[in-house]
DNA sequence: CGTAGATGTATCAATGTAGGTTACGTGAGT
DNA sequence: ACTCACGTAACCTACATTGATACATCTACG
């Protein structure tokens, strides 16, 4: 199944616009992710709309950062990016009414539930900020 | 996203198969399953392989279960179903030597590896056994 | 103003994967 | 022999993400 790399390509581009305060163009952070700038407008919609990111059109305009990378987590950006599914799991709905299907999918619905909790809270535990702060500790200038 | 129901589809099998020790043909499987043979055949195929089941040609022939139930977990039909990728969640590599890159994507696989570990612990936990106790239990004959 | 630069968005094509379908070979039982 | 059933290959279909193109719209600059 073909996976879903926009909350790493949002963290990616974010990371790269806290260290250069100048607004970015969706054409040169295309460049950056080497896909083209409408997908780019596509996918930071996300982020502009949940306020993480601000755009200005015409002459020296751009994608700036919004907040404060202290504050945002790498769930809020999961969040913002618009995924609806986490697992490539699914459940079997061909007999709604059988039972045995209810207990089975009951089952892997719980298991499924738990890692998605674990999860997370895993990405609420780390901040954009965090991620600058990694980066700067292990590849100091 | 299209999701992969594999693993329910097996384990709704499998607990049909405890409660009528007959064997059942490939195509009585389809029907259950609301789908054709051939894909009976190719995902079963999987717990033929593992051991999970035994399947007899010619007349009177079909599927049975092989196993004891409660020696085998839910993680262990998920192993023999061949599922490879778990979550939708991918990373980006457009950059492989980018730093930033790196430090975004230990940062979300951190967070993946700990939620995959929770699911498999959680799917080593319960066994067939289990679930067909489960279905005895909840929805007693 | 008019023009160039930029986003916002709609639309279509390419791509990858699970599942559906068909077909045929092979072995087992009657 | 014939029928039943699995084993497997090949191809098609459906669907979602991503890529690509186009165009409207807004904004700054000269």
């Amino acid at each position: 199944m073909r996976t879903d790399s926009r909350l790493s390509r949002m963290l990616h581009v974010l990371l790269h616009m806290a260290r250069d305060q100048q607004p970015k163009t969706s054409q040169q952070i295309a460049t950056m992710l080497s896909t083209n700038a409408a997908v780019v407008r596509r996918t930071m919609g996300g982020l502009r709309r949940a306020g993480y990111v601000q755009s200005e059109k015409g002459h020296g305009g751009g994608w700036r950062i919004a907040c404060d990378l202290n504050q945002v987590s790498l769930y809020d950006i999961y969040q913002a990016v618009g995924t609806e599914k986490i697992f490539t799991i699914g459940f079997d709905h061909s007999h709604p009414d059988c039972l045995v299907e209810r207990v089975v999918n009951d089952a892997i619905g719980e298991a499924l539930s738990d890692a998605e909790r674990r999860l997370i809270k895993r990405l609420q535990s780390v901040s954009l900020g965090d991620l600058a702060q990694q980066f700067s500790r292990r590849y100091p200038t």
